[in-house]
DNA sequence: AAGGAAAACAACCGCAACGAC
DNA sequence: CGTCGTTGCGGTTGTTTTCCT
């Protein structure tokens, strides 16, 4: 039986306060990033390693956008999820400034719904039977029509993570041999944004790396270039 | 104005991958 | 090669905010 990630009687949880937030801006500033297991000790936080990385991650690091998406921001989510499925890392990856918290609870809360509003399957971008034919698409939309002629993926529970790219592979083959995917007016670059960390020089977290570079590396060629 | 419902957001939990030993 | 510790991901839950009656 592993050990908990810390001792919980001796933590904090639920919201964070601002000095707790500051403590661990203030923290990360002059050390950086790393070590989560020991961070909250070396920087007087009750919490856990998880806990602060996540807080971090998700709300206190200094590139986040945040605010509501842009239409361009809906577009392209749709479509990676298409692509993607539910690897919200992979697909806030290439949404700057965006984690991947935020794209799950955007999803979750806006694009399922709206999907489903235009009697699209959020779980597998297809049309359902026993729903008209939207009358008017929005712009959004008319990407998620793109993602629909390409027969999307059917949605798997997938756990694993350093198959990644495999499955980005598969995902991303399947899609481009289906001859029904004849009408490419996506643009799904996959091009990779560069994680923040490694941008700033720290030392990247190696699964950003196999998140990004690798991913390249692995993808079906050129070819995910698709669209538009 | 009150309160109930729905939506939005933040945070936690468990699992699995990965590297070190 | 197996085990262990750490980290990251995705699912889920909890809390807050907004909307509606």
């Amino acid at each position: 039986m592993r050990k908990p990630c810390c001792d919980k009687q001796d933590t904090n949880k639920g919201a964070w306060s601002k000095q707790e937030d500051q403590k661990l801006i203030d923290y990360i500033r002059k050390h950086g990033e790393g070590c989560w297991r020991t961070l909250p000790q070396a920087a007087g936080l009750l919490r856990c390693g998880k806990s602060c990385r996540l807080r971090w991650i998700n709300y206190l690091r200094p590139d986040l956008k945040r605010g509501n998406f842009a239409e361009d921001e809906e577009d392209l989510i749709i479509k990676l999820h298409a692509l993607l499925g539910n690897r919200w890392s992979l697909i806030a990856g290439r949404l700057p400034g965006r984690t991947d918290n935020e794209v799950k609870n955007y999803w979750n809360s806006h694009l399922r719904r709206k999907l489903m509003n235009m009697g699209i399957d959020p779980n597998n971008h297809r049309l359902r039977n026993n729903q008209p034919r939207p009358e008017s698409l929005t712009t959004s939309s008319s990407a998620t029509v793109s993602v629909l002629k390409c027969g999307a993926h059917d949605q798997r529970p997938v756990k694993s993570r350093g198959d990644n790219c495999d499955q980005v592979s598969d995902a991303g083959s399947s899609l481009l041999e289906d001859d029904s995917c004849g009408l490419p007016d996506l643009n799904l670059d996959l091009t990779v944004n560069i994680p923040f960390s490694l941008a700033n020089g720290e030392e990247g977290r190696k699964r950003d790396e196999s998140n990004t570079s690798t991913e390249l590396d692995c993808s079906p060629s050129p070819t995910l270039l698709l669209f538009r």
